[in-house]
RNA sequence: GCUCCCGUAGUGUAGCGGCCAAUCAUCACGGCCUCUCGAGCCGUAGACUCGGGUUCAAAUCCCGACGGGAGCACCA
């Protein structure tokens, strides 16, 4: 065997599989996945991953993918999310079959809701909300239960026409069961505050119990998918499903995407906002969407962690370096590359040769093209980069010529020092006289070990070549030396927002 | 407190009874390459929480402990 086929003997190296497992109980072209934001915010980090394995979901088994509005919770719903929502999604890459509001099927829900207060499944409780707090506590049953489904139906009617106040349907579950969902859960509650679609239209609203249960079995979704911290309410969702004789799809479960320092809930990031402590749900410190973006971290990037993750319950703090890593891998082959010099010292080079160099904008891609940099016998390089450097000591302006240095003062004084390369020489970037000033900002964690990070955003001043002043907004490039930076024009100055090393 | 879920290298993941002397990425370290401290290439180091049980065979199944998370809303 080793003569005939040593290769056999070697052992083969396995290469992991990135995609999704297969979905149980799929069949090709019969899959119907969802996605349900609540149009109250802007998409994060989470969102993705809930959408991302939804629709690849969709498009693995040839199916059809759902975007779902779930937005009956006046309260929380503004009108403005709905469009930042798709906005968000469609940045990632993500194309919906259909779209619906839940709101628009609440007359449906109203007839559901009859048929199990018909059924004796379902009550109209009046109780204090706190009364029906220690009530599921204690497992005990109130006496808003044992009323006749005539009455109830009327009290229903009521709430719906708006005589009545505070009153909630809850279903008929079961006040003793170790599943707390199962205590009676609150299906229907009244809300008075206009709806940003309906108005005032409706003033009974199902809770995401009712509502999610149903709207997943009625729109035909096939394979629903909800984060882990819902898994205590599966029980109440099949319960509703079964009395309403409705179908039941295979709902899935899984861990909660969170990266390490960076805040994902509005109830921590709002804060930050109103104290000014960061700039708006778009800062480059946040792992929503936006704040990607503006950071320089591609869609395919977040699409790539995402299945990197997998769908595993086991909950997981993620480091960003991760993300980094796929993005650096991504940009690197498409980033032009640039001289940006930070915290730059004038150069003075005596008897410079004046030049009109070009130099590419990618170490091996040609078709990125280059610049012609003009340089006479003043420069600014790096202030860290000469703090090394000695009297004597030659380097090399990358991509131009050698220099030795002869003083140095406030500023540094050198000789040219040809033009051949020198084997293991420093190459340092810099930039001629004619310069762009810019800032760039450098995010880091937001939080440490928990605590608020006050030091979490840098902002680093430097010289930029001329040719960066071409860049247009969006433009993702790479610092030699100094990393990846995402380009924005703002008023007539260019910033930087560092997206990594 | 009660209930549920989870527990694989520093981090994140794959594996879910024999092919596991455990995958891949990241990180760290070493080397090669490179006119960037980037990328690429090669290599080294590093893990199945613990204790019982079932089985010819357990990371994989069962029980228990320990650790982490979640739920106990008229929010999703």
């Amino acid at each position: 065997m080793k003569k005939t086929a040593p290769e056999l003997l070697q052992k083969e190296k396995k290469e992991r599989d990135f995609s999704l497992p297969e979905l149980p109980d799929a069949e090709k072209g019969k899959v119907i996945t969802r996605f349900p934001p609540e149009p109250n915010g802007y998409l994060h980090i989470g969102h993705a991953k809930a959408s991302i394995v939804d629709y690849e979901y969709a498009k693995m088994y040839n199916g059809k993918f759902i975007l779902r509005f779930d937005d009956t919770n006046p309260e929380n719903v503004a009108l403005e999310f709905f469009d930042v929502q798709k906005e968000d999604l469609r940045w990632l890459g993500i194309e919906w079959d259909e779209e619906y509001h839940t709101s628009d099927h609440l007359e449906k829900h109203y007839k559901l809701a009859e048929k199990l207060i018909k059924q004796k499944d379902a009550y109209v409780c009046v109780c204090h909300s706190d009364a029906i707090k220690d009530g599921r506590f204690q497992g005990k049953e109130c006496d808003c239960r044992d009323v006749s489904n005539e009455k109830n139906l009327y009290l229903w009617k009521d709430m719906i026409s708006s005589s009545v106040e505070g009153a909630v349907l809850r279903l008929k579950g079961d006040m003793k069961s170790v599943n707390t969902a199962m205590r009676d859960p609150t299906l229907f509650r009244i809300i008075d505050k206009p709806h940003p679609l309906l108005g005032d239209k409706y003033r009974v609203w199902p809770t995401y119990d009712f509502a999610g249960a149903v709207e997943d079995s009625l729109s035909g979704v096939t394979h629903p998918f909800r984060t882990k911290e819902y898994e205590l309410r599966d029980e109440c969702y099949f319960r509703l499903l079964e009395l309403l004789k409705l179908r039941k799809p295979h709902l899935m479960e899984f861990a909660r995407l969170s990266i390490e320092g960076m805040p994902v809930s509005k109830r921590k990031i709002k804060p930050l906002i109103d104290q000014g402590k960061v700039s708006g749900y778009d800062d480059i410190r946040l792992p929503t969407l936006r704040g990607l973006k503006k950071r320089g971290i591609l869609p395919e990037t977040i699409k790539q962690f995402v299945f990197s993750q997998g769908i595993s319950k086991a909950e997981s703090s993620a480091a960003f370096s991760l993300v980094e890593a796929i993005n650096r891998k991504l940009l690197d082959s498409a980033a032009k590359r640039y001289f940006f010099v930070q915290d730059p010292i004038k150069l003075v080079v005596d008897n410079a040769p004046s030049m009109k160099k070009t130099i590419s904008l990618h170490p091996t891609d040609e078709k990125l093209g280059s610049r012609i940099i003009k340089t006479d016998n003043i420069f600014f390089v790096p202030k860290t980069d000469m703090k090394n450097l000695n009297i004597g000591d030659v380097f090399r302006l990358k991509d131009l010529y050698n220099i030795m240095i002869t003083k140095k003062n406030k500023e540094i004084n050198a000789e040219y020092a040809g033009e051949e390369l020198i084997p293991d020489s420093a190459k340092i970037q810099w930039t001629a006289e004619k310069v762009i000033k810019m800032i760039v900002f450098v995010p880091g964690l937001l939080y440490e070990n928990d605590n608020y990070n006050p030091n979490s955003l840098e902002k680093v001043e430097g010289f930029a070549e001329d040719a960066v002043s071409q860049l247009e907004t969006g433009e993702i490039v790479q610092f030699e030396r100094f990393g990846f930076v995402r380009i924005e024009r703002q008023n007539n100055n260019i910033i930087g927002f560092f997206a990594h090393k």
